[in-house]
RNA sequence: GGCCCGUUGGUCAAGUGGUUAAGACUCCGCCCUCUCACGGCGGCAUCAUGGGUUCGAAUCCCGUACGGGUCACCA
């Protein structure tokens, strides 16, 4: 078991003489989760380079899910391994992003530090740990170094690697590459040696003793059986600067932190024949993988491309800006993430989501189109559950930030407001009116004075005429009364004034009439909310009160001249 | 270019060898109705393609096309 080739451990010896803990000692020193049979380790690991975008919030919350489902631990892994891309505070504003959505982590970084017995959660503060595993994968003979000068370092920096690969001639880089391997892998410690006394950079790559003509069979929990290449490449595990690549750090953290599922994107399928070895090579459990699709949108020739952070509407701020709700977009991916989630929602329409049961096998492996139609459409869906404080709320939290002026007047009156909200909704047919707190004002803006149109008089109608029907609504109505009774007199003071009072009558015959009772209810409309369209005229009344009723009646009837 | 993955209406999709190929969104029409919103009814429109296997294929196999991903000391 421990024969170690004697060259072997002296390379290791050179390339790491502070490590002196070997990997079984390591790990009898950390601490072991102790959950129940069938509790799921997941984690979100993103690397901190900025915002959160859709594409981001996707996999989260399919971590958080599965494992609060199953009575598991979700945790936060802060991916920093490449400072050159770190944007200053994105972890802080990760973190407060998801939580806005309801992605609550267990463990690991947290907005007041580090929580859980897992540590450290950043990357960055790990090198201890891999450094431990590499000098045995170094001691085994499963890895070697490669160095560069300082120079040829400082050259590689500049490539710009996206543009490389554009223009590259793949033939010529295989064959690089393979000679470049083969070289390498002789190197001797006396050779390393030299090289270390010089000052020059070492990578620590893989000895990869696969080959790629074979395949491995492979059961993905999202996309069932996949047959993957083995890996024949020797990558790299530690960086120059000894920190190691997102390959190698995977298998330590996961492997240390007891990770049971690991959910990424459907971008890392390619690398899994790396981390197979890996996890292989360092005698780890593998955990079960679930790679899942990618969020597209549609570009200027109307193909379906890879939803970026650069996208409108990717980045998660831009929705509480737009004034989306959180939970009507946690209501949208879940309906993204499992199809049969919308008709668990018709049957449960006052459960949380949380209870829904959210199963991996039920995604769908092609990457689906992001559709702001439909994220409106379960937008409404999802206000017209809330209760008409929450929606006021809502409005109010977000009129604050994006729309002072209009907060001003809403929270001058929070009670009006709620009342407002409360119109049409519950029971079996509730309004649909808002799919997001900024609907709100145009919606329901005329209650307030300053944002009430002046009436604009079809022109069919006399002005004269309908100004005598507004003023004598204004000298008999009453609002002492219901729906039905109100409406009874709007329907006499229609006859009254030449209109017809049943608008079934007036379609079959509108001869003998003016107009009918629709249009009477119209001129109404029009000068107690200034529009065409509102809900219910006697309840915005009620709520208005008379007195403002009254006024505006008068404002109206003074603009028909 | 190599490798991997995918392809059911405009969009999201159900579907696992026999279905009139669900449902939701969008759009259109009608009904309800004092307007709007809601609700009800109806309509448009789909198995990428060519070969097999089979009594029978959206479903299984092979090829083709198309789309996506990936091939860094980035994650």
């Amino acid at each position: 078991m421990c024969e170690y080739r004697p060259e072997d451990l002296r390379m290791a010896e050179l390339l790491f003489p502070q490590v002196t803990k070997t990997p079984a000692e390591l790990e009898e020193s950390r601490p072991k989760r102790n959950l129940p049979e069938g509790a799921k380790v997941t984690r979100f690991a993103p690397s901190p380079t900025g915002f959160v975008h859709f594409g981001g919030l996707f996999p989260a919350m399919v971590g958080e899910r599965l494992a609060h489902q199953s009575g598991g631990v979700f945790y936060l892994r802060i991916e920093d391994t490449d400072a050159k891309r770190e944007v200053e505070g994105a972890a802080q504003s990760l973190i407060r992003t998801l939580a806005y959505y309801g992605v609550n982590f267990d463990e690991g970084v947290t907005e007041s530090g580090e929580v859980g017995d897992f540590g450290p959660y950043y990357q960055s503060k790990r090198a201890e740990y891999y450094h431990i595993y590499a000098k045995q994968l170094v001691k085994e003979g499963k890895a070697y170094p490669t160095f560069t000068t300082k120079e040829e370092q400082e050259e590689l920096d500049r490539v710009d690697k996206k543009q490389e690969n554009k223009t590259k001639d793949w033939h010529e880089a295989e064959a690089a590459r393979k000679e470049a391997q083969n070289a390498w892998r002789a190197i001797t410690p006396e050779e390393a040696e030299a090289h270390l006394k010089a000052g020059d950079l070492f990578v620590l790559r893989l000895r990869a003793e696969g080959d790629a003509e074979k395949k491995i069979p492979f059961t993905d929990l999202v996309r069932g059986k996949l047959e993957i290449p083995e890996n024949d490449e020797d990558f790299v595990l530690l960086k120059s600067d000894g920190i190691p690549t997102y390959h190698f750090a995977h298998a330590v953290d996961d492997h240390l932190m007891e990770t049971t599922h690991v959910v990424r994107g459907e971008e890392w399928l390619p690398s899994l024949a790396k981390h197979l070895m890996l996890f292989s090579y360092l005698g780890f459990k593998l955990p079960k993988y679930m790679h899942i699709a990618q969020l597209m949108k549609l570009d200027e020739s109307g193909n379906k491309k890879k939803l970026s952070k650069r996208d409108m509407g990717a980045n998660m701020e831009d929705y509480r800006r737009l004034g989306y709700a959180p939970a009507c977009v946690t209501e949208y991916v879940m309906t993204l993430l499992n199809s049969n989630f919308e008709e668990w929602r018709t049957a449960n329409p006052e459960k949380d989501y949380t209870e829904f049961p959210f199963s991996p096998k039920k995604m769908s492996v092609s990457g689906c189109l992001f559709d702001l139609d439909k994220l409106s459409d379960v937008s409404k869906n999802t206000i017209a559950r809330m209760s008409a404080k929450e929606v006021s709320d809502g409005v109010m939290d977000w009129a604050k930030d994006f729309a002072p002026e209009f907060y001003a007047h809403l929270s001058a009156n929070p009670a009006m407001s709620e009342e407002i909200f409360a119109i049409g909704r519950g029971g079996k047919k509730p309004r649909k009116d808002l799919s997001r707190w900024s609907d709100a004002k145009d919606y329901m803006g005329f209650f307030y004075r300053q944002y009430l149109e002046k009436p604009v008089w079809e022109e069919k109608f006399d002005r004269a005429e309908i100004a005598d029907l507004l003023n004598d609504y204004l000298q008999n109505y009453t609002l002492d009364c219901d729906n039905s009774g109100w409406f009874d007199f709007v329907k006499s003071l229609a006859e009254k004034h030449g209109f017809c009072p049943d608008t079934k009558a007036y379609k079959a015959d509108p001869a003998p009439w003016k107009g009918s009772v629709a249009d009477v209810s119209g001129f109404l409309r029009l000068a107690i909310t200034g529009k065409n369209n509102s809900p219910d005229l006697f309840t915005v009344m009620s709520i208005l009160g008379k007195e403002e009723s009254d006024e505006r009646l008068r404002l109206a009837i003074s603009a028909c001249n």
